[in-house]
RNA sequence: GGGGCUGUAGCUCAGCCGGAUAGAGCGACGGUUUCCUAAACCGUAGGUCGUGGGUUCGAGUCCCGCCAGCCCCGCCA
């Protein structure tokens, strides 16, 4: 539909330009054109399209909207390509112009869906490097539902921008790197020296405990707080023992978040903090040297404009410490350059995403002006925070578990998983059916995650989400179960003897509940580009939620395999379709599908 | 004190560039199974879009004030 919108938006416009010339010329002497203002309908009976543009004119022409919109109907109607396209336009309310496609393109652009692997959806025509930063756990620390989010949700984003045609490079930025590795190594060769020279002496559970107490030491232990700094400065400076120390701190963490990302299936790269390790000094260097370093109370500061902090006083960035050492503004700003840097000293990225929590959209705003002044980022570059909202329990309050903990990743899943299991087992007694242990451990499994993902990815990720493992794993709603089971009723008419990939020359409809399924089809890559524009998944999550809505209807009104001969081909070819665009839209969102459930 | 985000049905949430009578789902109530997995479908009830102004032909959407909640604000990340 989107290659559709053009041609009729280029057509209203033409028309509205042959039936006001003079508003035209001005617009264009404004430095703009005449908007038909084309959106979808915004109801189906109004068809498939409305053209809002009449309205604003009416004010600077004198008409009356609606005398303006019949104005450009005429004109519409003196183009015969139009015709073609639409039947004939009706003015509506207020001075809407009304469109509907003639059903014959419809068919005619389904056909063409089915024919094609993308579905409809273009690839770019200029495919750049676009770098997602996203998922980014802390060393010697659990992965939490924080995580979860920026991983789910930066994977989910990759992924479209990847089907698209971008070149996504898919960065882990762990938190490897800093003072926490002090303490913990200096914490580690007094309690437990073995897990600083021997792989696995100690599980990332026993790290976890080990960086507590640490941390507990160093907010109250003087001569501890002291030898850790030291132990920072050693690591940093490259002390072999230090840096093995660390490597092996650094692997098991790994191990743990790799187990993580293989059960939900992320692919990412790691790039830590300490990779720019060797770019600080120098990021602090670049910065001196433009002029906008100030040193402030012993620390490296950079003011920021049109930002004013506590006492009217401009707020600054810190970037050097007052003992010398680097922050991780410093790192972030080391990382931007990076990236933005042509090739080889550098990334060469257009556009760079950071998936993370609002609470940080001040700390990008500091980091990406820094970096904007410092002229880091090209003028045909881009640099985003896509921020989302806090996960919650039911209380409203950020999600713990009933001990008050931050809950574990991996537990959260396992629930997840355990849940979907015995529904799956209810379910089976309920209906007398009998399956394999493998199939049921498999149901679970797919259904488990995927519930998360899609849960997570269902609402604007800007605001704060409940987390609800009842509401997720619903079989009804706006949910992953409801979703894969529209696919497993697919699949159910293509075992029971449909030819899901038979002939699909001549297709025809007929029921209103196939032409409504014909034109969800079509709507998404209207979708897709949204997505990529606007970064937000829960539109494609909104989208295929409906289109199994429109599937369930027509599931339930019309007849499939036992429909008459003429129509039993389009209709499995509606299915397939159906299939075929679930599967790619849960794909995108880095959900997998089932035949059964 | 400054800044950011949020506030829409009992609950959880959509709402695109400002467009027609504000939409889903859950829950509640009432229906539908000789038929492809009823994990479905159909219907009913439920709203002062936090609040007061403003801009506009038109405001949930834009601007200003206020209220409430959450988050950030010099050497943690």
């Amino acid at each position: 539909m989107l290659r559709l919108a053009q041609t009729l938006e280029a057509q209203l416009r033409a028309a509205m330009e042959r039936a006001f010339p003079a508003a035209a010329a001005e617009a264009q002497a404004a430095g703009r054109a005449l908007d038909p203002q084309l959106a979808p309908a915004s109801k189906p009976e109004f068809g498939d399209f409305q053209a809002n543009g009449a309205l604003p004119l009416a004010k600077p022409l004198g008409l009356p909207p609606r005398q303006i919109a019949a104005a450009i109907v005429a004109e519409l109607a003196a183009e015969p390509a139009l015709a073609e396209l639409c039947l004939e336009p009706v003015i509506a309310g207020p001075g809407f112009i009304n469109l509907t496609v003639r059903p014959e393109r419809l068919a005619a652009e389904l056909a063409a869906r089915l024919a094609d692997p993308r579905l409809g959806v273009p690839s770019v025509a200029d495919p750049g490097r676009v770098i997602v930063d996203f998922s980014s756990p802390n060393i010697a620390k659990e992965m939490h539902v924080g995580h979860l989010r920026s991983t789910i949700i930066g994977d989910a984003l990759a992924r479209v921008l990847e089907f698209r045609g971008h070149r996504v490079l898919r960065l882990n930025h762990v938190g490897d790197w800093g003072t926490q590795f002090g303490m913990l190594i200096t914490h580690l060769k007094q309690v437990a020296p073995e897990a600083l020279e021997t792989a696995d002496a100690v599980d990332l559970g026993d790290l976890v405990a080990f960086y507590r107490q640490a941390k507990q030491r160093f907010d109250t232990d003087e001569p501890f707080q002291a030898a850790s700094r030291e132990e920072v400065v050693r690591l940093q400076g490259g002390n072999p023992l230090s840096l093995k120390a660390w490597g092996l701190l650094c692997d098991q963490s790994r191990r743990e978040f790799q187990a993580i990302y293989d059960r939900l299936a992320i692919q990412i790269n790691e790039r830590g903090e300490s990779f720019y390790n060797p770019e600080l000094q120098a990021v602090v260097d670049d910065l001196s040297a433009a002029g906008l370093l100030v040193v402030d109370a012993g620390a490296g500061c950079v003011f920021l404009e049109g930002v004013s902090g506590k006492d009217g006083q401009p707020l600054p960035l810190i970037v050097q410490k007052s003992d010398g050492g680097f922050n991780y503004a410093t790192t972030d700003l080391a990382a931007i350059r990076y990236r933005l840097a042509p090739q080889p000293a550098g990334d060469g990225a257009q556009r760079v995403i950071y998936v993370t929590d609002a609470g940080q959209a001040s700390h990008f705003a500091g980091v990406f002006q820094v970096a904007r002044r410092a002229g880091w980022i090209p003028a045909q570059a881009s640099v985003e925070h896509v921020p989302f909202g806090l996960v919650q329990g039911d209380d409203g309050k950020k999600l713990k578990t009933r001990s008050g903990d931050t809950v574990r990743l991996k537990d959260l899943l396992d629930e997840a998983v355990e849940r979907a299991g015995a529904d799956l087992r209810r379910r089976l007694v309920e209906e007398d059916r009998l399956e394999a242990e493998s199939f049921m451990a498999q149901v679970a499994t797919t259904v488990g995650i995927a519930a998360v993902k899609y849960a997570d990815l269902s609402t604007n990720r800007i605001t704060n989400y409940q987390f609800s493992f009842d509401r997720m794993l619903a079989l009804s709603g706006n949910t992953a179960p409801y979703l894969l089971y529209a696919v497993v009723r697919i699949a159910g008419i293509a075992r029971k003897g449909g030819d899901l990939e038979g002939d699909v020359a001549s297709l025809r409809f007929g029921e209103p509940q196939e032409w409504a399924l014909v034109r969800e089809l079509l709507k998404l890559d209207v979708v897709i580009a949204e997505v990529e524009q606007e970064l937000l998944p829960n539109r494609l999550c909104g989208y295929l939620f409906e289109l199994c809505q429109v599937f369930n209807r027509f599931y339930d009104q019309v007849p499939v395999l036992k429909a008459p001969p003429e129509a039993r081909g389009s209709r499995l070819a509606l299915c397939r379709l159906t299939a075929a665009t679930l599967k790619l839209g849960l794909g995108l969102l880095g959900i997998p599908t089932l035949e059964r459930m």
